[in-house]
DNA sequence: ACCACTAGGATTTTT
DNA sequence: TCCTAGTGGT
């Protein structure tokens, strides 16, 4: 308790009751909730009466760790929608569902979805099948069950998903609500169950989150709410902060705390970061401090290329780990799309800097992982429609898609699992299915690997049973049709039965069904610590975390603001949130990095300087960028150009002449009037400083 | 049914 | 620029 300042004690201390503690980014709050739950166990509550809710695995991980630094106890700490995940597996059966569904994800619900449009005729064109997921998504999400615009989609959508036994990521919170609403008895259960609920990043709590949050506490009142309205990133999908500012009206008689001393940044960065989200019109006032003191400037570099803004980054990566010994694990990049990592990719390759790549494509949805694992979904499915169409002619065997529509829509018709329809074909003829000898043959070869694997599944370990699904399906023969990815993807398969056998060790019951639940929820948690490495991210993906240098990247109009949320004010104050989230992640050093021109859809683009660079005052900034009279034009930066006025450490006062590109970067020539001197002095050396008001005499 | 080739569309952000 | 859906030949 003597660790913490006189809000987080009171929070720590607060026991029953609502209590939103509105946290600031850096504030400790991580700390605050761990600690609580410490205090918690202090006092008899007993592990298995607390609930932790956290946005990502990842989120969810940390706490873990971090409680588990404190007391031995292993407290439940989950996302909302493993959570749903969770309460489905066990009540699912009162809204009619099986209890031992599957769960879609992205790529398969998209999937799922084309197939509805195919089957009514609508051509998908201008991104429409994205709209209706969109549509469907924030339906659901919103707790609604109808879309606007083609409502015959959604319903097959529904109907596809329920024949297959499957629940998509939306309905794992949609059904929960459904559930804990509907039937009184299973609330009830789960109130009983969980007597004190934390729930963190409160402000990302969509419709349907807030709904789970309310309903399960209904009851003991003892939820604990920690969140950030400056934070809030993810109103897309559909996350309303309004749900933080409303918390009081929610749950009657909350108290409300707030954390606003940072432990995290030098105030340099606090004070660029609070001029910033001062920008929005819509929040509530809240200025963080801290007392580590006023750091280095932030470093502004406005290159020509993406590319040249790429080599800018990983050259300064370099000097910070040589110059100061930072290690590369407390250095990141964030930027605002996915399709930006190439070139910090190949900047960072070419200088042999390791680097991790957070989010983008993971390891379990590339496509080979995937394909084995469907095989293994079947093992355990009858009714998994995907599944099946991903593995039925894998490798071919004679199935091609007109002949695999025959079969679904006739399973369909008869009300018959996938499988098990297949398995009745090859029992007799079905009159709207004829097949060839040869896809009949295929066809019985295929339910024969599926009735091998289910046999051999109960003797032998999970790892094993991977290992022969691979073999008996001769996949590889069909990965080794394309020589270039070849050895990729069977390495990859490897590493596949590598984590198998190492999830295995660690569970005490490790089952085949618990390990595809596991995957299909918690896809990226890979990472290994062993080699330093620089870490790359999306803005989204930076919530939460925080790193001694901090890179954000491509700060340029229309890519950051991006260009779809220009129409509206809502949206422009959105993304100057998810600056300030970015902002907020350095502890030391931060540097903002835009170019002039970048490489989209293979044209090269003239782009601004983004609106964020001019909303940082100039005094918090010092400029890196080599193309100084283009910038000073356009806004207010630090950096000089000829006229301006500097200050030297030995010769005084003096007044810039020239700036350009010299051998060690940016170089200035400076007249010194006192010594009647004339200097070139490169950027980076001399620790150049304004002079702003006083003219030289 | 499958293969090879081509034209046109794509990039917001995530559980 | 890269990926994918669509086309036409076998």
């Amino acid at each position: 308790m003597q660790s913490l300042n006189p809000q987080q004690q009171q929070a720590v201390a607060h026991i029953e009751g609502p209590m939103l503690v509105l946290a600031g980014a850096g504030s400790g709050k991580t700390r605050v909730v761990t600690y609580r739950i410490a205090h918690l166990l202090d006092i008899g509550v007993l592990p298995s009466d607390i609930l932790a809710v956290t946005f990502t695995n990842k989120a969810a991980e940390e706490m873990r760790t971090r409680i588990r630094m404190l007391k031995s106890a292993h407290i439940l700490t989950c996302t909302f929608h493993s959570l749903g995940a969770r309460i489905l597996r066990e009540s699912i059966g009162h809204l009619g569902y099986l209890n031992d569904f599957t769960i879609y994800d992205e790529e398969d619900s998209e999937k799922l979805l084309k197939s509805c449009l195919e089957q009514l005729n609508i051509s998908n064109e201008k991104g429409l099948l994205r709209q209706i997921r969109n549509a469907i998504s924030t339906a659901k999400n919103n707790l609604s069950d109808n879309i606007e615009a083609y409502p015959e989609v959604y319903d097959l959508y529904q109907t596809k998903l329920r024949e297959s036994q499957a629940l998509d990521f939306d309905d794992l919170l949609y059904l929960t609500v459904k559930l804990l609403k509907e039937h009184e008895s299973v609330r009830q259960e789960y109130q009983k169950r969980w007597l004190f609920l934390l729930i963190d990043e409160y402000q990302d709590t969509n419709a349907a989150q807030y709904h789970i949050a309310k309903l399960l506490s209904e009851q003991h009142h003892n939820l604990f709410a920690v969140g950030d309205p400056d934070q809030s990133i993810y109103s897309w999908r559909g996350a309303r902060y309004q749900n933080i500012l409303n918390f009081e009206s929610d749950f009657p008689g909350a108290r409300i705390i707030t954390l606003d001393q940072n432990y995290r940044s030098t105030n340099t960065i606090l004070q660029a970061a609070n001029a910033l989200i001062q920008h929005n019109a819509n929040r509530y006032e809240k200025k963080l401090w801290s007392q580590i003191g006023e750091g280095d400037k932030i470093g502004i570099f406005i290159a020509q290329t993406e590319r040249a803004e790429a080599d800018f980054v990983a050259k300064q990566i370099l000097k910070h780990a040589l110059d100061q010994h930072i290690s590369f694990n407390e250095i990141a990049i964030f930027y605002r799309t996915n399709a930006q990592s190439r070139a910090f990719e190949d900047a960072l390759l070419s200088r042999k800097i390791n680097y991790t790549l957070i989010g983008g494509l993971s390891f379990y949805q590339r496509r080979e992982i995937k394909d084995i694992l469907s095989l293994l979904k079947m093992v355990i499915s009858n009714a998994d429609l995907l599944a099946w169409l991903r593995t039925i002619n894998l490798p071919k065997r004679g199935l091609g898609p007109t002949t695999l529509e025959k079969i679904t829509l006739a399973a369909s018709k008869n009300g018959t699992p996938i499988f098990t329809f297949s398995e009745q074909l090859l029992e007799r003829p079905h009159a709207d299915v004829k097949l060839s000898g040869k896809q009949l043959q295929g066809l019985t070869d295929y339910v024969k690997l599926i009735h091998h694997l289910r046999a051999r599944r109960p003797s032998i370990p999970l790892h094993e049973l991977i290992s022969e699904a691979i073999s008996e399906s001769r996949y590889l023969s069909y990965l080794e049709e394309d020589a270039e990815t070849c050895q990729d993807r069977k390495e990859n398969l490897n590493e596949l039965i590598g984590k198998a056998s190492e999830w295995e060790k660690e569970q005490p019951q490790p089952s085949l069904s618990r390990f595809l639940e596991e995957l299909s929820l918690n896809a990226h948690v890979e990472e290994d610590d062993y080699v330093p490495s620089v870490k790359l991210m999306t803005l989204h993906n930076s919530k939460g975390l925080e790193f001694n240098v901090v890179f954000l990247a491509g700060l340029c109009e229309d890519l950051f603001p991006h260009i779809n949320s220009k129409d509206s004010e809502e949206a422009i104050e959105e993304e100057r949130r998810l600056c300030y989230v970015g902002m907020t992640r350095a502890k030391r050093h931060l540097y903002l990095c835009s170019s002039l021109y970048r490489f989209t859809w293979g044209a090269e683009q003239r782009m601004e300087p983004s609106r964020f660079l001019k909303e940082v005052p100039a005094q918090y900034l010092q400029n890196f960028s080599p193309v100084l009279h283009t910038i000073q034009e356009e806004s207010d930066y630090s950096g000089f150009t000829t006229g301006d006025r500097v200050l030297h450490q030995e010769f005084g006062e003096g007044i810039v002449k020239k700036a350009y590109q010299g051998t060690f970067g940016l170089t200035y020539e400076v007249y010194f009037p006192s010594h009647n001197l004339t200097r070139n002095l490169a950027a980076k050396y001399a620790k150049l400083v304004a002079v702003n008001s006083r003219p030289l005499a």
